[in-house]
DNA sequence: TATGAATGAGTGTTCATTCAT
DNA sequence: AATGAATGAACACTCATTCAT
């Protein structure tokens, strides 16, 4: 028992050490040119090895988008815990993704691999014939927080949510193909991480019911 | 004289039957399988004959980023001829891109191969010194219309004219890109349309002065 | 008859001016990367009109071999009238050598061409089923030459007339081949000019009956 | 270790491999025909495959000559241990050219790849960044040999070793060059050899002191 | 379990040559 | 006589994937 868990668990360990090795390179040299022969001798394995743990390339990048969301929805997850509600609650997703985006190049990778693979975005388009559980929650727990805010007279009564949620995800997704482009010092830097709290409040002033003052909306509290 | 402006005649439609050739083929199996080979098999000719027209993929690849952008500015040039003035110009510019995007499918086009080449989005980074023309001409012509705008106190006097005028861009693009995952005999659909204008509504409220009324700002004359 | 003469003259004056083109591409890129492409352009007509003088690459690049050939004997040609004999007659070989070598890069183009080709190479090997007439007498030249040293008692008696001719003509091909790896303003300068001429000198040295003095050898005069 | 051992000699066997069937091919149809492609199916194997073994068509050509040179050194390497000295170690150079020559092809297919290459005889001007660190010695060998002849009073003092020592090895070139343009079955026959000793011959005297009789300089003992 | 070795199916690009006009 | 247009056959090189050991 104690020996099969063990094996389990080096597994799983080798499987992410391969992950990371990907990422990185991702974030090196672009997903173009990224080549499982690349990822093989970054983890110092041989390249028949990494096929033990991905049938395909294919496989390893949507495995990469996967984790992404997965930790993506780890923040979120914690929402109904926090008992926050309306603009407290949008602040707070706001301040999770500028946490997420600049602790970790994580969403930079993920939204290369994605227009490299135009796998996320059909999920984004929310018809959802899709496997992943996180993308689908991410997805629940936004539109909810947009419901509530309706619900709260803050967002325009005739918002369509499922518009909204399209419209806000877009806009990460942008925000994160436009910092991939810049050089990796000021990906992070206040003034771009300034830029985006103002795209940000722009979509939340267009979401608002009529009439309600912009102080009201602020995202930076 | 009727010999020479024949032959160049022919040799102008030529060009534009690769490129035709070469967007269908983009269409049907997006651009990452777009290869010098297909495109000259499709077209009937060999792929020696491709490279008489074009010195080298990227070209070919640029020279349709760049036909659509000129199609695109030659929408918009006729502004100032029209004397439009805030939000009628608005609802000008937004009924321009629905026609060229129902028109044709230029548009999706156009944006797979730019996150293929990355080369027109380093333009939306409004720096510039981007050599097409027509994008920056398309750029200032965004930029001068919400300038307008502000002037007429219809926008927040306090709307980052940069941010605003990236943020349009980047829906543009983000909205192509979906439709461009979506099946071909919908994308134009009347549903799709009115979901984009949706989008494009909540965007121009978000742009809007405090206190303006929602009226005041509908796209939809 | 003036007509049809104009006509031919005006012939074979194109076919030089290609023949130039053609040299002086060789000069400056090299033979490896000359291209009828680039002789046609150069010579400002169709790359189909080159082949309306000369039948295909190889045809050119043989003819201008020929007309170096030509050159050279032409100067060699003259041998009898000087009336010159023994060292005096070697001497004034050398001197339409080095003279030939210095006024134009034809010897480098040559050389260039015949490494390219192995075609001027096969004629030194004297079996001579070669077309060329001129290539031929400038063996003969040159054999008669040292038939003369020999019956002179300046060359060794043993001397084998052949093996002799072979190893002066390969020199004045090496000395071509490295000269033309140089940078071109040294090729020709007094240096290099020296050095050549030693070479020259030992290979006479080399020639020479036993017991010779040296400064009767002596090449410069 | 055994395994791992076996599996090294086994790696090395399959290079040499290729390297014979692309010696095989520059001595048949010469280097200018030569492609990987060819190399691949005459050593049955797929063109990816040469490619695990050499990382460009350049470095493959490097090698074959990397190889000769290697051979040649090798031969010349046991020069001090014979305690030859003067025209005793002139005739050991030239027997150990003839052997090499005679044995195998190597040479001719080294200049054939040389002049293709032009990377030998930059080597050959003896100003030498070349990073071959066997034609180097074969040069200081040569040059050395020389040297000491002068030294012993048999070549003339005013000799220029280097001078001396480029056209030997020019003549070296040369002799393979003419070799390889001569059916196979003669390129090693006695009389090639001959003539080849004749034209070392001349060569040599043409180094030697004034008045040093014939007998001494002969080459052949 | 791990891997070294192999490869098929491409990739973009070049160029001597031909031919209808 | 001249040429614009076309092309076939090559070319060096890449990479995801497979498989015997």
């Amino acid at each position: 028992m104690g020996i099969s868990e063990r094996r389990e668990r080096e597994k799983a360990e080798r499987r992410t050490a391969i992950l990371n090795c990907a990422k990185e390179l991702i974030l090196v040299q672009g997903v173009e040119h990224l080549s499982m022969e690349s990822i093989a001798s970054k983890a110092e394995i041989s390249k028949a090895t990494v096929y033990l743990y991905f049938s395909s390339k294919e496989d390893l990048l949507k495995e990469i988008c996967e984790e992404a969301a997965k930790l993506f929805h780890e923040h979120l997850k914690t929402f109904p815990q926090t008992g926050l509600k309306g603009m407290a609650a949008i602040r707070y997703l706001w301040r999770a993704y500028v946490e997420l985006f600049g602790q970790s190049n994580e969403m930079i990778i993920v939204f290369q691999v994605r227009s490299f693979m135009n796998s996320w975005m059909s999920a984004i388009s929310l018809e959802s014939e899709d496997r992943s559980p996180y993308i689908d929650n991410i997805l629940l727990a936004i539109k909810a927080l947009i419901d509530e805010c309706k619900a709260e007279g803050i967002f325009a009564p005739n918002l369509d949510t499922t518009t909204a949620t399209r419209l806000l995800l877009s806009l990460f997704s942008i925000m994160v193909e436009q910092a991939s482009r810049l050089p990796q010092e000021i990906r992070a830097s206040p003034a771009i991480i300034e830029e985006m709290t103002n795209t940000f409040q722009i979509i939340i002033r267009g979401f608002a019911r009529e009439g309600i003052e912009h102080s009201v909306l602020n995202i930076m509290g």
